[in-house]
DNA sequence: GAACATTTCATACTAAAGTATGAGCCGTGT
DNA sequence: ACACGGCTCATACTTTAGTATGAAATGTTC
């Protein structure tokens, strides 16, 4: 992360250079006044678009660093268990997988999905997956 | 689409003058000299900045940096019809929903589904949507 | 044009998923 | 002590999902 503000600083500075550059090159009416001017900006929206890039990989990077949405989760009063079994779900297991990795009944696996459902405002467990990574309560 | 060209190039044209003009004020050692290429400079980034995020959602198909594999898909050898049930699955739909989105009956989608799921070797569909990302086919 | 994949649909199943309701147990807090 | 929320489980039921099979209409490819 930080290599890579390292690296975008010393380009901007690298650019910067250049502009100063042209800019006396202006003053002293150098031949390659306007080239520089010209490659002194190509490179700075070029700096930009790529800008944008590492900032979009970094940052869906950061959400492998993934952290629950608490708020949320506690905004639709989902509790631990509820989590844990929408976890499971997500991984696409069936209601007697997920009551075996927790060590609980399927009954009690279908009871916790059907409040998932009802506190997702969500008609499947699809629609609840999916609603869950919307509001970031699940990677 | 000629609206967006249009506008991109009416800002690029824009900063072209401002970075003339900085010239310009540079060559009469004015007070807004530094000012101005430094305005023109984030000018320059901004713009290539906002110019990436444009070019990546106007070329419609490549939404939010998202290409599905086609190598994946032709590997599975998942039909044009089956990718158009899967995405719509993927959104939480049930197989009626489906099948009316899509035009065909519930008969259609179930057996898509099912090709699907022996496909991407799933035992259901919240498993063959989890692999389907894995793989990157859907977003 | 014959072989082949795709898309479509149906019928008849079986297997899961989801709902509704009631109930017992266990902590926490008032 | 008692109310409350969370976790557990069961039974009974309805609704979807998924499988198997067959079949017909399209394209596509060699």
């Amino acid at each position: 992360m930080f290599k890579i503000i390292l690296r975008f600083g010393l380009l901007a500075l690298l650019l910067g250079i250049l502009l100063e550059l042209s800019n006396y090159s202006i003053s002293n009416r150098s031949y390659y006044s306007e080239f520089l001017v010209a490659i002194a900006a190509v490179g700075l929206v070029a700096f930009g678009f790529v800008l944008r890039k590492y900032i979009i990989t970094k940052t869906s990077y950061l959400k492998d660093e993934f952290a629950p949405n608490e708020r949320k989760i506690q905004l639709l009063q989902i509790s631990s268990r509820e989590m844990e079994v929408l976890t499971v779900m997500a991984e696409g297991f069936s209601n007697i997988e997920i009551a075996d990795k927790l060590f609980v009944s399927e009954s009690t696996v279908k009871t916790h999905v059907s409040n998932l459902l009802s506190k997702l405002e969500a008609k499947r467990r699809t629609e609840a997956i999916k609603k869950a990574k919307e509001y970031g309560i699940i990677k």
